[in-house]
DNA sequence: TGTACATCAGTGAACGCGCGTTCACTGATGTAC
DNA sequence: TGTACATCAGTGAACGCGCGTTCACTGATGTAC
């Protein structure tokens, strides 16, 4: 175990904001959001434990950043997914789910920061932004899928796509931590795409 | 503020462990599962910092102790809603779900240290029993609901029952924390209702 | 191209603090007779 | 009913520890001329 690290250079790090924000990453998926101390991360990114603060004005901030970066690149492969709608608006709604449960599975660090660490995304400007502008993504997505249908026959776009948003998260923190297939005998994947399928079978958008 | 424990007789305290529990939720409610220390619970039972070892082994074993009471009164509830399906099957159901709703509520403190607090529910035998008794409601009231349904019609009752409870723990950690509407348009009791209704209505058990 | 200088981004020592945990102790309670 | 004694459930002092934070410092880098 190399508690420096590797890509250090000299007496000056030369990446040192982001150095932390990836050994956040690692210490959030190893210990939680609450499981480390601003030393610790300081440690692990081969530097000591003043350094820190040359970048941010301490731990709740530097657990900000790591968030502020996950919504961004969050938001960026939901747009991939959604696509604008194509090739259709089932498909780019499907996508759409898919892709926030590989974002929860693949960077479990980042939606951590995001939605679990307890930092206030009323409190800080930036982060609202990026933060909403993730999930109107999903809004967007079922506002396609309505497209043909009179608005007198189906609820809100957004309350569909906070209803999809709960399952979503529900599944991620439900059944997608821990070894997998511990908690259930069905994948999230698996459960999600179920659950969604019926619930689009219940908006009349699917057959049968 | 009175930090003393008005209880508090004399040198005995008489019930340290469950004054110890409590003061444990009214902590994890302020700030939240990880915010606090051992000593800061046994100061607000108004006990010294060495007191608590004479109950637990240590925070975790007083979390879990939490957790424990938490889903022991959770079952009753749950159970109590679902009456043993009682006086129909979709109404017991449905009182299921507000009894999850209203259980997140008016117990904070011990939804999350039951499904928040990182608490290892494998990892201890009893804590496994009780949560999966107060689960395991959630199943039955699902196969009641499919009970005249021929079973090649329909989904497993248990991945009904997850389904449900991811869209019911989604709603909770999204919507249901916080200054009420400040993240959603719509109540969280709202939310569950109405994503539950549509599911159903997919699984062809609502008309419409 | 060289040099002087300003600025940046680190160090490491120091401090005060509160926590976890142990320990010998002691006040209160229960019980045998 | 009294008394002796064991046990229970607290105290408070002590310890070592690591954290957060500040500070004067210094090595490295950038830039003006």
């Amino acid at each position: 175990m190399n508690k420096q690290s590797p890509e250090r250079k000299g007496y000056h790090h030369g990446n040192l904001k982001q150095a932390l924000v990836e050994a956040t990453l690692s210490l959030i998926e190893e210990k939680g959001p609450t499981g480390f101390t601003l030393a610790e991360a300081a440690r692990s990114a081969g530097v000591s434990a003043a350094a820190p603060y040359r970048h941010f004005k301490g731990r709740e901030d530097l657990i900000a950043e790591v968030a502020r970066q996950g919504y961004v690149l969050f938001a960026e492969q939901m747009e991939a997914a959604f696509d604008r709608g194509n090739p259709n608006p089932m498909a780019a709604f499907e996508a759409v789910g898919r892709a926030y449960l590989s974002f929860a599975r693949d960077h479990a660090g980042y939606y951590i920061a995001m939605f679990e660490s307890g930092v206030s995304i009323a409190g800080n400007y930036e982060l609202n932004m990026v933060a909403n502008r993730a999930m109107a993504v999903q809004t967007q997505a079922a506002e396609k899928l309505f497209e043909h249908m009179p608005a007198n026959q189906r609820p809100p776009a957004t309350m569909v796509s906070y209803h999809i948003w709960a399952m979503s998260h529900g599944v991620v923190e439900l059944f997608a931590r821990g070894e997998p297939g511990r908690r259930a005998p069905f994948s999230p994947e698996e459960l999600l795409e179920s659950g969604v399928g019926i619930y689009l079978r219940g908006l009349g958008l699917l057959p049968k």
